[in-house]
DNA sequence: GATGCGTGGAG
DNA sequence: TCTCCAAGCAT
């Protein structure tokens, strides 16, 4: 900002005009409990939000909503879900990505369940010493459940306040200006404001498309007056190698394809998946776990966070089983009741299996 | 404070 | 096809 033009003190955020569109445009959400519920005495349910919560990080509402109901059906409370044990809770979680997430769900059932007798904490402070529970996620379920007037801010938040300041700093690297900017305008009614900056962000503020007409804040945005598309300023972005492996499917005499559990951390840790070698940045020749005529079934492509992934997929028949000893042998027909994340799923479909 | 950690959808 | 990304947290 050194070269930058001396700016005058931001206009402050409107709290009210936002609220206001927020009475008129809220998104009915299957965990919501919006303003008119609200006035007919219909509380938020503090599992229900911190579970939606912990779903919606770093996820699409779209992908939340089935895993979201059927997380519910399974386990209407936290006491249901701290008594499950976490195996049954990954098999449901599996699709959905950011595994540590269900781990540290199923750490913090049972820490609600140990430390505060089931019950909920719902001070941001109580709420931040739980496992999966980090500033974003205290404040929402305190804003939401109890409207303490904490600054909820989210990646939706970080770019509505990035372009209402034209800020030319990446959001990351102004989190304290960030979190002051919405802290000074939290209002009485927290929890709705804080579901209402993140919709304005979700809809009339998105990261492709800024529709500043229809913004209740757009008077004192800094951002419409230039090009509001500029802002958030991106961070470099880190290129995204490519690591090759090779993934072995075996079926026994009866069809059964073994299944094994991945190592206790790292990547996909304690998910299932089949056999596979290294994964290295280098194309390595096929070393097949066991003897057996095998065929190759083809590449599978999958994109991880922070590398690509190409696995050349081998299956066989294994005649005599009895020496994989570390796994088990599944039916296809049951797949869906294995902690299969996606990317073995592909290796499973190459393979002719579902 | 930088890095590791998934996935499927939109444009 | 490819790029970007979505309601972050833990270490």
């Amino acid at each position: 900002m050194s070269n930058a033009a001396p700016q005058q003190n931001p206009v402050p955020l409107d709290a009210a005009a936002v609220l206001a569109w927020y009475d008129r445009h809220a998104r009915t959400l299957p965990w919501r409990v919006g303003p008119a519920d609200r006035a007919r005495g219909i509380t938020a349910d503090p599992y229900r939000v911190w579970l939606s919560e912990i779903m919606l990080q770093q996820t699409t509402v779209a992908a939340v909503g089935r895993y979201y109901a059927r997380f519910l059906h399974l386990w209407p409370t936290v006491a249901d879900l701290a008594a499950s044990p976490l195996e049954a809770v990954l098999v449901e979680w599996a699709g959905l990505g950011y595994y540590a997430r269900a781990r540290n769900l199923h750490a913090c059932a049972k820490a609600v369940v140990e430390r505060f007798g089931g019950r909920f904490p719902t001070s941001s402070a109580e709420l931040l010493t739980l496992p999966g529970i980090g500033p974003y996620t205290a404040a929402a379920i305190a804003a939401i459940t109890g409207d303490e007037r904490v600054a909820v801010v989210d990646g939706n938040v970080d770019r509505v306040v990035a372009r209402y300041l034209a800020l030319e700093v990446p959001a990351r690297d102004a989190k304290d200006l960030v979190r002051g900017t919405v802290q000074a305008v939290v209002p009485e009614r927290a929890g709705d404001f804080a579901q209402a900056l993140m919709d304005l962000g979700a809809t009339i503020c998105a990261p492709r498309n800024a529709s500043c007409m229809l913004c209740p804040i757009q008077p004192g945005c800094r951002g419409t007056k230039l090009d509001p598309l500029l802002y958030p300023v991106k961070p470099e972005k880190a290129d995204r190698p490519t690591r090759y492996g090779h993934a072995f499917v075996m079926r026994d005499t009866d069809g059964d394809v073994y299944l094994q559990t991945r190592a206790e951390k790292g990547l996909l840790a304690q998910m299932t998946e089949t056999p596979v070698s290294d994964w290295t940045p280098d194309k390595r020749a096929v070393v097949h776990p066991v003897a057996s005529d095998w065929r190759y079934d083809g590449q599978v492509v999958h994109v991880f966070t922070h590398f690509r992934l190409e696995l050349d997929v081998w299956s066989a028949v294994v005649a005599d089983p009895a020496e994989l000893k570390a796994g088990w042998w599944a039916d296809p027909r049951e797949l869906d009741a294995e902690a299969l994340p996606s990317v073995f799923r592909k290796v499973l479909a190459a393979a002719g299996l579902q």
